[in-house]
DNA sequence: TTCTATCATAGACAACCCCTATCACAATCG
DNA sequence: CGATTGTGATAGGGGTTGTCTATGATAGAA
């Protein structure tokens, strides 16, 4: 059956007359004659009472037509949603981010991005960089923020803007009086996060497999971390965006002699079929961050 | 649009796996390829993002898959009514019935119509003649038991049975001590309905133009007449099957001489689609009438 | 690398839809 | 009463569309 025979139908019903509802369709009459046929022996049942006087729909037919009617609305609906949708910079966007990015990127990003792409709703989705890339490839997200290399075939990433490390340590730190701190000073009292985080193998790479490791002092989350060391616990690395947050929990910041850091990249499916909209938050997010490497290097 | 290419793409949102939806909607697999990649360029939009590892709705699609759903389901259930409804003898069947037989006819054949036929739901009309006979022609009746011919070439009729007419006389009138009347006899105090009953009519013919015509006694209903009759008013002639109704109001009734009557008949339109329905209620009601006019003779 | 699984593409064939021309029938008009 | 008009049905040709099998392209697994 094809919606045209169920608007052949609707029409026949509405002008009572073969001529005049076939002009409706745009067809000939002998075409409608002919469909509508094909119809009643399709559903096996007579639709119209004919006659060259007039076309009454039959009562079978009369019980149809609701459903034909929903049926053919049903179908132009999809027409006119697929129409509304058509623009990739419009609808749901669900943006992982890692939570050593999230608190302090997303307060940055939100209000740009609503500006310049106001029919865009981002869903933000907050995890660590595995759990994201799993969704990601399970499409149930549509792009995360990493700071890590996005592996794999199936993924493509798009650099965003480097984040360079900065050391935090304790007012009272013997480092705090120096204008620049090295990673392998920081080693000594290092603090990490839990398991999982990104930020920790990082943290770990720079300063290396010492500190103060074995304890059962690992942060659960970045802004604990901050707490810790702000409580004299240790000394660690943070990642740029969060240093108006470790100086509002009064950690004393300094620059790295190296200029070690992260570099926060947007990650998506290779054949998402929305490009567009990646390419469009990657911009807003990237021209929102312009020059911060540059002013906290 | 065709429905057969929504039945696909649910398919595929099913499945996600080209091969098996293809499978289960009974096509290979690069039809199903074909007919989708058609769908989405009809609606503009990317329904499904392949990968040899999988195939995933896109977020456009999952809000086209409800709208699909619908109309694949509405165009079902033109399949499941048709076939309810195939059954000639199911449903509603309107049945016009002239005044002067409804009330005695509707009565005996009530049950008799809902045990031979169940499923079919008559719904009587009562009305005059030429009244039944528009509805009739504009599709409002089905069907309709009248006392007159059906004339025109678009409608057609079967003698159901023949009802004698009576003569029918107050206790104390001079024609009741006989044993039958003749219709001449009745003429001269005879009384009849207002216009537009064919019984009227009839009357007429068989007594003639005389009686008590000029006056403003035309009883607008039999049981009126009835009533008028049995005050003392005149005679009239009755119909068989009123005669039941007639002596209950204390009237007396006699044959008549020549045996006249009416022919009550079924009618409907010759391209009506349910003939079968017309000769199933026309079966039964001649079944219930059998005899009857030989009872009455 | 080789094999396997998946979806996409190509070309041929059949079915279907639509058209114009015509028929059949009934109603209307002169 | 015959001609005309209006209606839906039928016939045959042509173009589009759906479907198939065979094959290609690509990615992952052995």
């Amino acid at each position: 059956m094809n919606l045209r025979d169920l608007r052949y139908l609707l029409a026949v019903a509405e002008h009572e007359h073969f001529g005049r509802a076939a002009q409706a369709c745009g067809i000939s009459q002998p075409t409608l004659s002919v469909q509508v046929r094909k119809l009643e022996e399709l559903l096996g049942v007579t639709l119209f009472e004919r006659s060259s006087k007039r076309v009454a729909p039959t009562e079978v037919c009369s019980q149809l037509l609701g459903h034909a009617q929903s049926a053919v609305a049903e179908a132009e609906a999809m027409f006119s949603v697929a129409r509304n949708l058509r623009d990739p910079l419009a609808g749901r966007f669900r943006l992982g981010i890692i939570p050593t990015l999230a608190p302090y990127l997303l307060p940055l990003i939100f209000a740009p991005l609503h500006e310049a792409l106001p029919q865009l709703e981002i869903e933000p989705w907050e995890d660590q960089t595995v759990a994201l890339l799993e969704r990601l490839r399970n499409h149930e997200l549509d792009a995360a923020l990493l700071a890590t290399e996005a592996e794999g075939t199936d993924l493509l990433s798009h650099t965003l803007f480097d984040e360079p490390f900065l050391a935090a340590l304790p007012p009272e730190h013997r480092l705090a009086s120096r204008p620049t701190v090295s990673e392998t000073d920081l080693a000594r009292d290092i603090l990490v996060l839990a398991d999982g985080h990104c930020l920790r193998d990082q943290t770990l790479a720079a300063c290396g497999q010492s500190g103060a490791l074995g304890g059962a002092l690992r942060a659960s989350s970045l802004s604990t971390l901050l707490n810790m060391v702000a409580a004299g616990y240790g000394t660690t690395l943070i990642p740029g965006l969060a240093a108006g947050a470790a100086e509002d929990a009064g950690i004393v910041l300094r620059p790295l002699s190296t200029k070690v850091g992260r570099m926060v990249r947007i990650v998506w499916r290779s054949q998402f079929s929305r490009k567009a909209a990646v390419d469009a938050v990657r911009d807003v997010i990237a021209n929102r961050l312009r020059g911060f490497a540059a002013a906290n290097a």
